[in-house]
Parts: C-alpha cells; sequence; structure tokens
RNA sequence: ACACGAUUCUGGAUAAUCGCCCCUACGGGAGGAAAGUCCGAACUCCUCUUGAUAUUAUGUCAAGAACACGGGUAGUGGAUAACAUCCAUCCAUGCGGUCGCGAGAUCGUAUGCGGGACAGUGCCACAGAGACAAUACUACUCUGAAUCCUCGUGAUUCAGGGGAAAGGUGAAAAGAGUGUGGAGGUAUUGAUAGGUUCAGCAUAUGCGCCGUAUCAAUGCUACCACACUACAUCUGUCGCAAGACAGUAUGGCGGUAAACCCUACCUGGAGAAAGAACAGCGUUUCCCCAUUUCGGGAUUCGAAAAGUUAGUUCGUGUAUGAUCCUGCUAGUAAUAGUAGGACAAGAUAAAUGAUUAUCACCCGGCGCAAGCUGGGAACAAAAUUCGGCUUAUAGGAAUCGUGUGAAA
RNA sequence: UCGGGGAUCGUCUAAUGGUAGGACUACAGGUUCUGGUCCUGUGUAUCGGGGUUCGAGUCCCUGUCCCCGAG
C-alpha cells in the first residue's frame, strides 16, 4: 500500500490538477497530469520534488463499493512498486482514474497499463 | 437413495514475501447482511411548562412534555431501554386429509395493518324497477271516469289503489343457511281427450300446429311444519384475558374505515455536518501593502487575474458496558437474575491489501484404483453506537415436510 | 451521516377508486407533376413484486432507478 506521503488528498490539490493539468489516455486507465509549478500557487507551500498520486473511481463507471475500492488497492499497489524503485519521475500531480474496462482486469493488467500511460507522458524512467 | 420446499446455523484454513491503518510498546485490524435507510433507543443541542436557587432581568439545577395542531399503533396476555420487533395464545381465512345426503364439523399446515359500519358523513361505475329503513317501471289485478262499436260485465285511454312467488341486471338485490315433508304456484316434458282460426307438407285424412281440459314425471319456489348447522345476545361453568364449552333459552337492518371519521393508547423538535475547545476565516463596504498580465504619453494611472475559504483536537471506542462466552436458577417461551471468564477494528480522497505455495470444498477430463491435470468459489465492505425490520447471497451442515423409486 | 421529491406511449404531459386522454413523433392513405404544408386513419404506455377492494395509474407494504438539498 502507497505511503501518505505520495497520496493526493486535498480537495484543492484535486482542483488545481484537474483544471490546470493534461490528459493521458491508456488501454484500460486514464491519467491527469500536472508539473508542479510552485512560484503560480506560493502559498501551497509547494515543492518541485514533490510527487503526489491520487485515484479516482468513478460510480458512472461501476456502482459496487467493494468493486471500488478494490480497482483503487490494485492501482496503489502497482504504483508503490513504481515508487519503491524510483521509475516516476519527481515533480508532478498525478490522478489515474476509471474507465469501465478496469473493472474487470487483473492486477498485472493494471501494473502494464499504468506503466504505459507513464510512458506516454514521459514521466517513466 | 434422489429431487423440491421451509426453518436454523455456517459464510474456507495455514504459511511466506512485499506493504497499509491504530498503538509508547506488547499487540490488534470488516459482515451476516457492514447494504437499503423502513422503524426504535442511547447521546447532544434547542423549544416550552412547573418548581427551587442565586442574583438580577438573566443564569444554574431538578422534574416533565400539559393544551392545540400533526404523526403513529390497533385481537388478548407477556418480554424489552424502546419499537411497526420478539414470545405465547385466541379468532378468521386459504390449501390438503377424514367424517356428513347437505349446510357444516374436525385434524394438519400456511397466511393475516386482526378495534369500531345501531356516533355521523361519503362512495358502491356500467347494467338494473330498485344500491340501503329503497323503489311501484313492466306483467297481473281492483275501483272510477271518458271514448269506440259488432252493445258484451267487450276494447282502448286516463286517474287512483292493491300487488314483491314473474322480469334478469350486477361483485353485491333487501339478508341467516341446509335437509325432509305438507299444501299450493310456476316452468318444461310426456300421455290421453279436445280444436283445425293461423304457417307448412302430401292432401279422403294424416303429419304437424294450437296449448283448452285431465293425469303423470322432473326442476325451481314466497309460505307452513319438523329436524339440523352456523352466527349474535343472555344465563351458567372454565380461563389473568382475548375467548372456549353447555343450554327444550332469546334473536335476525347489505358492503366499504389500506374512504373521511370515532374510540383507546403512544408521541415536544432537530440530528454527529449533533455538540465542545483552539484558531478567527468567508461575505458586503472602505483604506493600505506586495505579485503577475495587458493598455497607455506615465518611478504613475486604469483594467483583469492570482494569492485566503469545507482548518486542528475532542466527541470517537469505552471494561462505571442495554458488551461477548460458559454454567446455574426462574419462566411454555421471548427474556430476566446470578456466578466465573474475556477485552475484541477505529480510518477521514477514508486502513484491513497484492502475489505465491500447501491443504480442504465443487465441476470437468484421463485412470480399475491410488492419483494426475484444467477450471471455479456467492452476495457484498465499517464511518457515533446499539436493538429490530427489509432486501441480496455460491457452496456446506442439521431438523422437519412433500413427491418419486427400491427393499422389508 | 442525514433530509426532500419523482417514475404514465419513442418524447412532453392529463386523468373525484369505474373504458388510461391530448400534443409532437412514427406508419399508412388522400391532396400535389414531386416534396413540404394540410386532411383522414392506425399503432404504441401506468418502474418491478405483493396486499386492501366487486374493481387500483390512484390507497397500503416492499424493492429498483433517477433528481435535488445540507456548516
Amino acid at each position: 500500500m502507497l505511503s501518505q506521503t505520495f497520496r493526493l488528498k486535498r480537495m484543492k490539490d484535486f482542483e488545481i490538477l484537474f483544471k490546470e493539468g493534461r490528459f493521458v489516455a491508456g488501454r484500460i486507465v486514464n491519467a491527469k497530469i500536472w508539473k508542479i509549478e510552485p512560484e503560480k500557487y506560493p502559498k501551497r507551500g509547494y515543492q518541485d520534488t514533490d510527487l503526489k498520486v491520487g485515484f479516482v473511481a468513478s460510480v458512472k463507471h461501476e456502482k459496487r463499493a467493494v468493486a471500488r475500492n478494490r480497482v483503487k488497492r490494485q492501482m496503489r499497489e502497482s504504483v508503490r512498486l513504481l515508487v519503491k524503485d524510483n521509475k516516476i519521475k519527481k515533480g508532478n500531480f498525478i490522478a489515474f482514474l476509471s474507465t469501465p474496462a478496469v473493472f474487470s482486469a487483473t492486477t498485472a493488467e493494471i501494473s502494464q497499463d499504468i506503466e504505459l500511460v507513464l510512458k506516454k507522458a514521459r514521466l517513466y524512467i
């Protein structure tokens, strides 16, 4: 499970990410990515070396809470393994978004697709 | 043995690696429904009433929720902190078996928002004469009057009565029902006698037609008699009660209250985003300072943007607990009392995960077997706490019931 | 964690407990040289399940889905 220091939690952070960030599509997982610009929001206390990752599972894609929570946990596990090996470029906000297909995928498939998305975004080292 | 149904219980185990949340540490870490949010309670604040007290125009403490409006519950007795829940029981209804000619009785099982229709009001479409102390339309019948002619106790019309055994409508028809008999009525059928005006066929007459008379059979039936069955009331016995049983007793004015309503009982309101502490934000107006962008003659002026905004701790996980486990006692039971033991998640973009192995379970394939191999494993995840209800649910276990087959 | 409201033809919307109506759309026919307009006709619905009632879109219970609000 991913440590709290790498988690995106604040409502305001999500608002900034979805307003400023760019969209990257994968096969079963999409992403919203924003390169942190500390001088634009000086009072938030952002730093260039921060890495914050959030996870979204939409109610419109899957109604059951059990399935949504499970997908979020699977995505977190995949990201944790990447962060552990320092595979993700620092200084970014990332939010991974669900698609309808992700709810029938296995953990290995989700992990592969997250790597694919990060490579497309040129954040994979 | 198999299949189906009902009820109750269960809702995979162990280990390794890498992680997450709580915790000083040791250690601990989803459910029977955590779900839906349909009820109830704890807890907190607010409102009102009464009393006490301090002081002063309000505060504190205690007890409570009257009146009104609204909402809820509804056989009886009990359980509970409380409930629309639970237990026991009564009654009614459905289904099945047995008994009875029948109305019905009885046994088993299931279901039931199961008070009141002599307090009042409303509604009962269409159809039908009439839909609730009703109606008199038609058939039938009596009286009177008028008109007509073939002048007869004829026909027609009108008025006023009588008449509920006929009309055939409807879910329901004026209101207990069933059986047997009586004396009638009525319908149908048959036989005999009679008629031949009218339709028809052959045509001396017969078939047929008419339905006048008698007889017989069958069906329905207001009324009367007897017997029986159910219901209500009364009296007696039994039961805490709802009610049950008995009687040569008495009686007979539809349905609907999940229509308004009446009766009895319960209920003050809002909810953890409750609420407490720290911080003192946001909104509106004015002033000042700093940043970015744009414009312009411009160390300045104007315009725009951005910077702040669901913060932190407690409440919140408890051992002074409506807690859990085991035993005993009381009780038919729900449950209560008592003795001993246990301490069992606590997050807030929200922990309880991912991968692998072995065992156990289910299905398929290969195999005599041992076994090998491939696949499957439901419904669904705490959000202040607890008691219920409702809905979802693979596989397994126990008990009971029904059906089929086999054996005795 | 709570509180409100709703669901009727393909779409929008009516209906004191008594035949589910209207508009647009669709289809067919007519009018026209053809299309449109216009006229006529036809088809199509009460969210699922249970109950009360002679009878339920309406009343009661229960589920499903949708929308709105909350210092």
